[in-house]
DNA sequence: ATGCTGGAAGAATTA
DNA sequence: CTTAATTCTTCCAGC
């Protein structure tokens, strides 16, 4: 529902005028009504982004091991991270410390060895072959080299990986990742995923081991691939996921495939460890095979498992949940574990011999085609993942870089990875069964912009991108979303698809010539279903409402000591989920920052979900107030009130809408339920880790507590005194299609805070009062939110349209005219009293939890209360 | 003919 | 257990 298109006229004491972004949703309110009596009306709104999470990002896993500098595995150190280098907080890694090379593999591949001589300091990329796009010359002489050895790609990219990379948050799968992607990723596969420990930190295990592992495995299974007839081809290999030749496949049965392969790397602390008594031969079809059997590998086992490659398809179909449904039954013949030679179907497969560009994805799949693959036929229609044509010079995966989930920082020494240009706050993912939705663009109307600085060489580098989780606390890639690459007329940065550790990553050259500087219009969201990674062993989160993602950019740097060093940042959170884009309005650009208070001037609001009864209401800025942190959140009230205090910078930010339905500064600086209850996520996110500042209403989180029908008020109220609050009707309850006073659910009332004890006489009150009048008030839910201490004034454009009452509105008053003022006030009376804070303080174990967990806790928290209140 | 969107319908889940 | 409300997926249609 996007709001009408027609340029609103403005009668109020201030003019404000919609201006309609070209293929934008953008609304206008017909009228705003502005009731406030504030001398100054300052609305210093700046679009800036403020990165302020680009700092360093160090905590959790992250600070414990900020330098890892690896031994080679000739001598088959017993940890991995057993060497630490302090020199600096980068994540290092020495190049002699090849997972392919040293480690005494059992495994009769030598091959291996050669992936060592791939992993140089410089950028090498096991893709090389793909380097037939952009490769410069001088890039190519590693992937000639890897162009020999198809067996290397396997180590490499556990192509096998399903889509859904990320390890549920909540178990210890995150480690069991790491430790795949990190040091034995290259090698590692879904197969070499049961060796690994399922709930062992990545921390504390033994790299090494795993490390050889996966050796071994992979050099067992990858055998076979040299002769592509005998070549147990499983589907699952990069090409199928990249390739897959069908534009909307949704088997289930596919992803079924992949959530196999994903399991491995996610253990969820519910599944054994142990092994699994049931090793059947048919170690790559079932899920417990994988799960279980960590410990019990042997190559016995492994010819097993290889055996098993030419079981019967069907077996694979077992254990596919109904969910999968209908599409699942399509596909369901393309699902194949056996050892098909090297093509499946979508997979350009058909030549391996061929280099060309297609064909090159079928070496790909030959190469790259982890002996996972093997064990775990992904039909071929899964992804639609782009094939992986094009390398970009720089693109190289090191075998042994920190695994995805790894928490490492954006800033060591000179060097310091930084996103210019953020995200915009929404962008809907697609599904596989739709066809792109372009690429995630930035706030400013451009495209999200990564720049690498300190870095003086004239080595191109490359920035890795996939994925990751909005939950801050754990940065992780996401399992639920995959990063897609964009390719076309309108994308000017090549990149490169590889996958890491089950995770698709984009490979995006960092040139010296643009200054390290990386535009990042090729990467777009792909959405997994969520049935489909909920299916998978050791998975346990949860796709339904887990819907903010995060960019993650990576660099890895080459130090002179041979080691490299990589950073990392994450961007804000981003909204991919189609409703809660179309909810709250998102000011993304403004054409003045103050006005007199007397009006008269124009102003000019760009962005999102403008409503007919979208709002703009202005807050005149004040002193800032004194904010109450929640002891729960250290280091983020650290980082969040002490900025807010110092300038309130973050009201410049383009989600004015956002920040101004919550505190900027929800963690710290606000003390509500609302807070507590939804923007954990977002303060989490501001985390050092990731760039925070923003703090993003998701629509889902707000939702969350909006929501929830019962909580009376959310404590926000005037906390710090004169802090300007919004009061929000729930949009369940503002929600009432059948009243035609609907057309305007919601006013946001702005006036004197009068009654707030304040020290900051300025400060504004401002409510949304539901539109009906009928709505009775004791129903209403307020939710408070941080306006803006009182300072300057701002605008902020408040929404809450429902399909719904747009709907109606529609029909009944095309024009949707502004809710009459008597109304206005009437409700606004009501709610002139101050509300009483309330507060609640979370668990101290709150850090400890996953934010979902939080989330829960909160909203039973404010279930008890409403119910108490009510 | 392809993407890229914005909308929506209908199924699947939750409350 | 049923109903209503949400959310998730899949489709459509218009650039």
């Amino acid at each position: 529902m996007s709001a009408p298109r027609e340029e609103p006229e403005l009668d109020f004491d201030y003019l404000f005028e919609y201006e309609y972004n070209k293929g934008e949703q953008l609304g206008g309110t017909d009228r705003e009504h502005f009731n406030y009596a504030s001398s100054n009306l300052s609305a210093s709104l700046s679009p800036g982004v403020t990165n302020s999470s680009l700092s360093n990002p160090c905590h959790g896993l992250q600070s414990s091991n900020p330098v890892i500098s690896i031994i080679p595995s000739s001598s088959h150190p017993p940890g991995y991270g057993g060497n630490l280098d302090s020199e600096a907080t980068g994540y290092y890694l020495s190049p002699s410390i090849r997972p392919v090379g040293p480690p005494a593999l059992e495994s009769p591949r030598i091959e291996i060895t050669s992936c060592l001589a791939m992993h140089p300091n410089h950028n090498q990329f096991f893709n090389e072959p793909d380097i037939e796009e952009a490769i410069p010359q001088a890039k190519r002489i590693h992937s000639t080299a890897t162009l020999n050895l198809p067996n290397v790609d396997t180590y490499r990219d556990p192509s096998c990986l399903s889509p859904a990379s990320s390890l549920s948050s909540r178990s210890c799968n995150s480690e069991a990742s790491s430790f795949e992607s990190n040091y034995s990723y290259p090698f590692t596969s879904p197969q070499t995923s049961p060796w690994q420990s399922p709930c062992v930190s990545p921390k504390t295990t033994d790299p090494e081991e795993g490390y050889q592992r996966s050796m071994v495995t992979c050099t067992l299974l990858s055998s076979p691939r040299h002769s592509p007839s005998t070549s147990p081809r499983t589907s699952i290999s990069e090409e199928n996921w990249l390739n897959a030749p069908s534009s909307r496949p949704s088997s289930p049965c596919i992803k079924r495939k992949y959530s196999l392969n994903g399991r491995q790397t996610s253990y969820s602390p519910h599944h054994s460890p142990t092994p699994s008594p049931h090793n059947s031969p048919r170690v790559s079809v079932t899920d417990e095979t994988w799960l279980g059997n960590t410990h019990q590998y042997t190559s016995s086992a492994i010819v097993a498992a290889i055996n098993a490659l030419t079981t019967d398809p069907t077996d694979m179909n077992d254990g596919i949940p109904i969910k999968s449904r209908k599409t699942a039954a399509d596909h369901t013949p393309n699902m194949s574990l056996k050892t098909e030679p090297v093509c499946d179907d979508h997979s350009t497969m058909s030549s391996t011999n061929d280099l060309s560009p297609d064909d090159y994805s079928g070496f790909h799949h030959i190469r790259k085609g982890n002996f996972c693959d093997q064990y775990l036929s992904v039909p071929q229609q899964s992804y639609q993942w782009a094939k992986p044509k094009n390398i970009s010079p720089t693109s190289y995966l090191s075998p042994s870089l920190p695994a995805l989930d790894w928490h490492l920082p954006s800033q060591s020494g000179p060097y310091e990875l930084r996103i210019e240009v953020q995200p915009k706050s929404h962008h809907r993912a697609h599904y596989e069964t739709e066809g792109s939705r372009g690429a995630v663009k930035a706030s400013t109307g451009g495209h999200p912009i990564v720049q690498l600085h300190g870095y003086l060489e004239n080595e191109p580098l490359t920035i890795q991108l996939f994925i990751g989780t909005a939950d801050d606390r754990l940065l992780r890639p996401h399992a639920f979303y995959q990063v897609h690459r964009i390719t076309g007329k309108t994308v000017s940065t090549t990149s490169h698809e590889t996958i890491i550790s089950n995770t698709k990553v984009l490979e995006i050259p960092l040139l010296p010539e643009n200054n390290m500087r990386a535009i990042i219009d090729c990467a777009g969201i792909l959405k997994l279903r969520n049935s489909d990674i909920e299916l998978r062993k050791g998975e346990t989160d949860i796709g339904r409402k887990n819907t903010r993602v995060r960019l993650v950019f990576r660099v890895h740097i080459p130090q002179a000591n041979g080691r490299t060093l990589t950073l990392q940042v994450a961007s804000n959170p981003i909204e991919c989920s189609q409703r809660s884009a179309q909810e709250l309005p998102l000011v993304e650009k403004q054409s003045t920052d103050n006005f007199p208070v007397i009006g008269g001037k124009k102003m000019i609001l760009n962005g999102h979900n403008f409503h007919p009864d979208s709002k703009v209401i202005f807050v005149e800025k004040a002193p800032v107030p004194i904010i109450k942190t929640e002891p729960t959140d250290d280091y983020e009230s650290a980082q969040t009130c002490v900025p807010m205090s110092q300038g309130l910078t973050q009201l410049s930010k383009p989600y004015y809408s956002q920040q101004i339905m919550m505190p900027p500064d929800p963690g710290s600086c606000l003390v509500s339920g609302f807070t507590s209850c939804q923007q954990r996520n977002t303060v989490m996110s501001s985390s050092p880790i990731s760039s925070p500042k923003l703090h993003d209403l998701s629509a889902s989180a707000y939702n969350k507590c909006i929501s929830n029908p019962g909580h009376t008020q959310l404590g926000l109220q005037q906390t710090t005194g004169g802090v300007p609050t919004i009061q929000e009707v729930p949009r369940s309850i503002v929600g009432h299609p059948s009243s035609p006073d609907q057309s305007s659910p919601i006013m946001l009332q702005p006036q004197v805070s009068l009654h707030q004890s304040s020290s900051c006489p300025l400060g504004f009150q401002q409510t949304v009062y539901p539109n009906s009048p009928s709505s009775p008030v004791p129903s209403i839910t307020q939710e408070p939110s941080y306006l803006q201490p009182c300072s300057p004034t701002h605008s902020a454009v408040i929404g809450q349209p429902q399909h719904q009452h747009q709907k109606v509105q529609r029909n009944e008053s095309p024009n949707s005219q502004p809710l009459s003022l008597p109304e206005l006030h009437e409700d606004s009376n009501h709610n002139l009293a101050p509300i009483p804070v309330t507060i609640k303080r979370e668990p101290e174990e709150l850090d400890q939890l996953y934010l979902d967990d939080v989330n829960e806790i909160i909203r039973n928290d404010l279930s008890s209360n409403n119910n108490v209140h009510s």
